[in-house]
RNA sequence: GCGCUUGUAGCUCAGUCGGAUAGAGCGUUGGAUUCCGGUUCCAAAGGCCGGGGGUUCGAAUCCUCCCAAGCGCGCCA
């Protein structure tokens, strides 16, 4: 419609002396439904052109469309309106077909094809596997999975991947956490020692790291390697074994969780690989030949400076150890290489001056690091009984996904974590997600689907029917061209929280879909009606309960036939 | 001190590329209901869009300064 009214327009320029060469049309859906359905500000935005009011030069626009004119089956009026405003009003017709198409593609309807041909690659969680995934997590991998499906239904061809590091200091922690605690299952008379900030003190065992991993977990894992191990595991050393089996144990836990919340993974990406390929030290080596890095006290530093930093930060410790940035700026050059047209990072707020610093260095390497997009989410706050819920990691005190998933069902887990924007702080209310009522968000619209099915299994118990042709036609109520204005913007609405990778913008779509369900429903009626209007308020409810169907499993969430 | 993010109704938040009279839910108040699911619907009240300045036909939206909150600012990740 927009591409009709676009060619339509640009022709009736040209016969009032043409437009500027770089100018495109703007078009947008009115707040007010008396300014019609789609508005364009052409004529504002000519003022200057043309050197007369715009409601002069929209006037001489209408005029030219009418004396072409415009087709009748699509547009139903043109308006001048307020400072100069051009407001097209769909016809009738235009908005049936449009219903029609949507019972047509059914579950397919919403799909678009912007990133056709495209492929693109989304890590998110990527939490090392040093416990289990905390609600801090869930935001994370609810915002990543959800935003791949997007990509999905706008055409991307997608890859979601977990990027890890199982190598580092935070493991060797773990493993010793965890041989600690193994010790003091062997052998109960070793000695305890407290640690932790005063107020805090936990006991723990002799040999248990000062920044060691307190969660009960850690406890079990001991347990059970004690069970199928016995006691003899060497304990000299490195804890390499008891840092394997943390691990092993918390990696299947981290997929029992995400599976739990439907995400699947395509690939998990382990830091090492970057320096079994050498593909680290390669890096190094060429920052030093762009002039972007260089030796000082020992370790090697990047020159963020170069980047509009204030300090320039260190790449590689005087132990020879890399910091994080290096692999990351490895890693992403490794996703540009496997050839992704985008390639998407979801990151909590604690990165948010540390990211710039991997793209800008990916860039120097030569690489199109404009296809990188990184999406920051601001922390989680549970509230229960309208006050804040306290969560610390290393007291181990946090509340943990599964936990969360428990209390208040995995639909609800999903869907409170999309419906905010991803960079506002979220305010998690358990007592609220709990509630099966209207003020439940999620509930409002599982129950509009629910309701949607319960009718049309009535109606079709009273002997109607939505298979075969309906007299669409017959849908004129404003109620009915409502809904039907309200169905047909799924796809652009997809395509938009895709374009700007935040689902909350179509989680607040939805509810504006429900709210004209209910609007139909407490004013047209179906069983009762004259069979063909039936018919064609049966389609229209079907179609209604496609959209929220669709829309429901972008964002992952069911929609249930009953409730 | 510096960087990023945020500041919109009593509360939690939407607000599209800069558009017309700034929206929704909860809460509050008042109504409706011979009900295809009352787990409902309708309506009202409620706003200096943090504050000042600027850009322009037009600003919640862009720029700038100030104030407030969150996050970060390590040879941690």
């Amino acid at each position: 419609m927009q591409d009709y009214l676009n060619d339509c327009i640009l022709s009736a320029l040209e016969s009032l002396g043409g437009v500027p060469a770089d100018f495109t049309l703007e078009f947008q859906q009115p707040a007010n439904p008396d300014h019609g359905d789609l508005a364009c500000n052409v004529a504002m935005k000519l003022e200057k052109h043309f050197r007369k009011a715009p409601r002069q030069i929209a006037e001489e626009i209408r005029d030219a469309l009418e004396a072409q004119p415009l087709d009748p089956d699509r547009i139903s009026e043109v308006q001048v309106a307020g400072p100069g405003f051009m407001n097209f009003r769909f016809s009738d017709k235009y908005l049936l077909s449009a219903l029609a198409d949507i019972l047509e593609a059914g579950e397919k309807f919403g799909h678009s094809g912007t990133g056709e041909g495209k492929r693109a690659l989304v890590e998110f969680v990527s939490a090392n596997p040093t416990g289990p995934l905390t609600v801090g997590h869930g935001r994370n991998a609810v915002l990543g999975d959800t935003i791949a499906n997007l990509l999905q239904w706008t055409g991307y061809e997608v890859e979601r991947e977990y990027y890890f590091n199982d190598a580092g200091r935070q493991m060797r922690v773990l493993g010793e956490s965890v041989r600690a605690r193994y010790m003091a299952q062997v052998d109960p008379t070793l000695g305890t020692k407290e640690i932790g900030e005063d107020g805090e003190l936990s006991t723990v065992p002799e040999s248990f790291p000062e920044d060691g991993y307190l969660g009960e977990y850690i406890d079990e894992i001991a347990t059970r390697l004690l069970k199928e191990k016995g006691p003899d595991l060497s304990t000299e050393g490195d804890a390499d074994v008891f840092k394997k089996a943390a691990e092993g144990s918390i990696f299947k836990e981290i997929e029992a969780t995400l599976e739990r919340m439907g995400i699947q993974m395509n690939s998990f990406f382990n830091e090492r690989t970057l320096y079994d390929s050498n593909r680290v030290w390669d890096i190094v080596e060429q920052f030093k030949e762009l002039d972007l890095a260089y030796e000082k006290d020992g370790a090697t530093w990047l020159k963020t400076t170069a980047f509009g930093k204030e300090q320039d930060t260190v790449l590689v410790k005087s132990s020879g150890e890399p910091t994080y940035r290096l692999p990351d700026i490895g890693y992403h050059a490794d996703k540009l290489e496997r050839g992704f047209d985008l390639v998407v990072d979801v990151f909590g707020a604690d990165h948010i001056a540390t990211f710039p610093d991997v793209v800008e260095g990916v860039r120097a390497l030569g690489f199109d690091a404009d296809r990188i997009e990184v999406v920051i989410y601001q922390f989680v706050t549970l509230i229960r009984g309208g006050r804040p819920v306290k969560m610390s990691t290393r007291k181990a005190t946090f509340v943990t996904l599964d936990e969360l998933m428990d209390e208040v069902g995995e639909d609800v887990t999903r869907y409170f974590f999309l419906m905010r924007s991803p960079n506002t702080h979220l305010e998690f209310d358990l007592d609220l997600a709990k509630e099966a009522s209207d003020k439940n968000p999620v509930f409002y619209l599982q129950y509009a689907h629910a309701r949607i099915r319960s009718i049309l299994r009535k109606a079709i118990e009273v002997g109607f029917s939505h298979e075969g042709d309906a007299d669409l036609s017959l849908l004129q109520h404003e109620a009915e061209l409502n809904l039907i204005k309200e169905l047909m913007r799924l796809p652009e609405s997809i395509e938009r929280a895709a374009a700007h990778k935040e689902p909350h913008r179509l989680s607040t779509y939805l509810r504006e879909i429900a709210v004209a369900f209910t609007q139909f429903y407490g004013k047209c009626r179906i069983i009762g009606e004259e069979e063909n209007l039936a018919r064609a308020r049966m389609k229209l409810a079907l179609a209604a309960g496609q959209v929220l169907k669709n829309g429901l499993s972008v964002l992952g969430i069911s929609a249930p036939e009953k409730m």
